[in-house]
DNA sequence: CCTGGACTTGACGTCAGCGTGAAGGTTTAC
DNA sequence: GTAAACCTTCACGCTGACGTCAAGTCCAGG
């Protein structure tokens, strides 16, 4: 199934310039017509849905390169290869590693509002009134022990 | 404590660009003297060290705006006011949603791999016909992965 | 006086993944 | 026959937070 530009993006869902994009870095080089322009088929199609799907569990353009060599040596999934297998591991690997960062800051920082809020709810005594039955006067400094 | 632009950034360990950087976002304005130099105090470095912790947990330096304002308007520090906690509590809410997104696609990573190393192991010995291994999902949303 | 280090402004480069136009050629539909 | 719709190649723009020159200024030590 012979197709043009267009006529591939809107089949995987994507753009025109997406697809020149991805022929500039090698990555889904097209045949061209008589006329320049640029013509592809269903394996082309395979390889770009290949690639999207990848972009969407958040791979970079270059980390999809073994998957898309992979379907291009013909066999039957773009995992099917050693190399393919690597990127998905240093991925998993890297999105603990993520994961992990973001729950520790996640952590920090909603002790940091915890602590500013009650900060607040302790210095400025029109607002909310205290929700301890010993909160701290407004003028006069006084450590109340959390009971 | 009078100081130039180089003794400020080793203070906070930072560099000099970075704070000329900050001075271009009004984020950190700085005093000249006579011969045109930049000079800071340790008010500024206070400012900058509260910036800096804001970038340590991901915040833009948009976000640091409210801290900083909040630190030169004389408060104690720089979430002691409302617009420094509502920051604190969009940042929140956006750690979550991507915390939860990176969750969602480490499984499917992880699934994705388990399931290609099985093929691979079933495709050495023997020669199963293989399933279509890639249900691409129907929505192209993309994000990305760390701030 | 001269050298070297710290300082100044200005402006372009980096990374990723495209978006958005310009200026023009080709094909298709009516 | 002509206008719409498609295609082509440049080539700059965008986001964020700076890095990296380049060319010139300022000041202290020897």
């Amino acid at each position: 199934m012979a197709m043009r530009i267009g006529e591939l993006a809107r089949q995987a869902g994507t753009t025109t310039r997406t697809l020149r994009h991805y022929e500039e870095l090698g990555l889904l080089p097209a045949r061209r017509t008589g006329n320049g322009y640029r013509t592809y088929d269903d394996g082309d199609l395979r390889l770009l849905q290949q690639i999207r799907t990848l972009q969407d569990f958040g791979f970079g353009l270059e980390e999809t390169r073994p998957f898309v060599d992979c379907l291009r040596a013909g066999h039957p999934a773009g995992d099917s290869c050693p190399a393919s297998l690597d990127v998905y591991r240093r991925k998993l690997a890297e999105l603990d590693e993520c994961i992990a960062d973001l729950q520790r800051i996640r952590a920090e920082v909603g002790s940091q509002l915890a602590r500013a809020e009650l900060e607040a709810a302790a210095d400025v005594p029109g607002g909310p009134p205290p929700l301890c039955a010993f909160a701290p006067p407004p003028e006069h400094e006084r450590e109340t022990g959390t009971p």
